[in-house]
DNA sequence: ATCAAATGTGGAACGGGTTCCACAAAAACG
DNA sequence: CGTTTTTGTGGAACCCGTTCCACATTTGAT
């Protein structure tokens, strides 16, 4: 593989000339262009990008932790978040940590190795306290990592008002009310604590199930569904996480109530696949688009070396009405 | 930030034994290595992979091409795929290359440039020629790319057999057939010849809509549906890929045909979106774990140096009964 | 014509690990 | 006790692109 130096040595100029050549960078005469043209032609030379990346020590790669990748959430903030990478000219490394547990430490490792200039971390199995002893480009989303570290989350306490609102608009007297677990310290949790307030204030009957910390598998869901069914619990609204709302009213289907004539949907997150469903589900909708283009923006700030303390972007969610609701 | 040099004179010892120390090679006597620890925790060092990695040529970074993760398959491909790639020591980089054109080349183009040292590619919009120029580790994910390049795909063949067979056996006499953009050649076509071949020798009836190449959103599939059912044509038994399928299925349902009393689906590919509708969809699904698995284990042998010339992979795919057939 | 500024160039030093070689001391062996 | 072998060490050279500095030539201004 030729090198800077041997393309200097054919084109019989020095290195200097062609570093400032590729880098269109300083003086460099017409002369001294055609005959770089020619050895580097005749060479096929390329540079290597980690001579590069050693010098000027960033290499471009942001690393984007996410429990799972194949969860629509995550799936839909990914896509968004690479394509608005690759506009500001970064790379992106994917870590799934769902598999092993200390893959987010690892992930994390990189920054401190110079493998990843940053990190947008959307995974909470780690204690806080080791973000907090890096002081590098992180982004937090959905998650308090503490002062340092900027977050990027929708306004869940509008969220669960806005689901709250919908059921009782529908005239529901006993909502099922699947809750992510509250041990973990996130902003997402703000949509039960108001779902339930809401709830309360009309007296309106609320069952509240507790999910399992971070089981975001299908097959969880499923089982928690027959769970719920198997106990005999009955209910006219249902609000829950996109998928566990999709279960649930499959189940429901099943079991041949009528939606929205018995019972009521209205999911949290509003992915792709609450339009996928027949019918289609009325959804508290999260602009992951936007998530994804915020955490990158202050990705990149920081990466470029401003300091943003506390800088923390909250963004407006969204009714859209499916038709597993009826107003 | 300190570097190896200074951890040698903290430690009064020569950079060759720090790095020995570091590497576990060679010889290193307790001493030194006491006094090696010492110095690395004073100055909380952390060895410079980028350095590492401009020695070796390596990143240990696999390049992963996708054309969209928020499609199903790709996001189940490259969640399966990161976790295999970790295991065997490596990064994977995300590339989605459906936003842009020349994205994929720009992606292969790190391959020269020594950022990652392999691509897996799951795309095809660019012209064959320019991979065959490129010696280094690619492997294609259902896709011909030439002679060089190791090819993982499914026996699509018998997928398409698996099809025709199914909707044969549950009587259906006019199918629709909704196929991907034949111009483009990959292996996965040979499931439409397959299931027309099949419906003819059977004198059924087959209605095949070609969809346009490349596009794999949602909202492409939605107008395709309107579109087939706004022109009044009939039929009781439909052929095509998950999403295609169930927005079909969604669009029957709602003008009040039964599923399957009046319509069999079977849909291709068998994501997890087909257990997520309601009825669930019968289809013919590929080892998606088993893809990423075989494509990461030819990945690695491939950089690992050891030639594979025309060393494809095709596994086989299965027939999931769901609810959207009777047999 | 004179001097300053602009244009152009080569190469050493650098970034931070790795490897290899020369050399020394200790251990093993006869 | 002499001689291999093993253990242990320091440092130069290298990987390859970038930057900076010293120096040369040309252009422009006065």
């Amino acid at each position: 593989m030729a090198s800077i130096r041997d393309v200097a040595k054919e084109a019989g100029v020095g290195v200097g000339t062609v570093s400032r050549f590729l880098n269109d960078s300083g003086y460099v005469s017409e002369e001294a262009r055609a005959k770089i043209e020619n050895a580097m032609n005749k060479l096929d030379y390329t540079p290597n990008e980690l001579a590069r990346q050693l010098f000027h020590k960033k290499t471009g790669i942001i690393a984007v932790l996410v429990p799972n990748v194949s969860n629509p959430f995550f799936s839909e903030f990914v896509d968004y978040a690479e394509a608005e990478l690759y506009r500001y000219g970064f790379k992106m490394m994917l870590c799934n940590t769902e598999k092993e547990s200390n893959a987010e430490l690892e992930y994390l490792d990189m920054l401190r190795r110079h493998i990843v200039d940053g990190v947008i971390t959307g995974v909470h199995s780690l204690d806080v306290e080791e973000y907090k002893k890096i002081h590098k480009p992180i982004v937090a989303l959905d998650r308090y990592l503490g002062e340092d570290i900027p977050v990027v989350a929708v306004n869940h306490k509008e969220g669960g008002r806005l689901a709250a609102e919908t059921l009782i608009a529908n005239g529901c007297r006993k909502v099922l009310h699947f809750r992510g677990a509250t041990e973990v310290e996130s902003p997402y949790h703000e949509r039960h604590y108001e779902f339930e307030r809401v709830m309360k204030q009309h007296d309106v009957e609320t069952i509240c199930y507790d999910l399992e910390w971070n089981r975001l598998d299908s097959g969880y869901y499923r089982e928690v569904v027959r769970n719920v069914f198997s106990m005999g619990i009955e209910f006219d609204g249902v609000f829950g996480v996109d998928r566990m709302a999709i279960e649930c009213m499959n189940e429901t289907i099943r079991s041949h109530r009528k939606v929205p004539g018995d019972v009521k949907f209205v999911a949290y997150d509003g992915t792709y696949i609450t339009e996928m469903v027949e019918p289609k589900m009325t959804a508290v909708v999260q602009p992951i688009e936007g998530l994804a283009k915020e955490s990158v923006r202050l990705i990149h700030r920081l990466v470029g070396g401003r300091i943003y303390k506390n800088k923390n972007v909250i963004l407006n969610v969204e009714l859209r009405k499916g038709d597993t609701t009826v107003v």
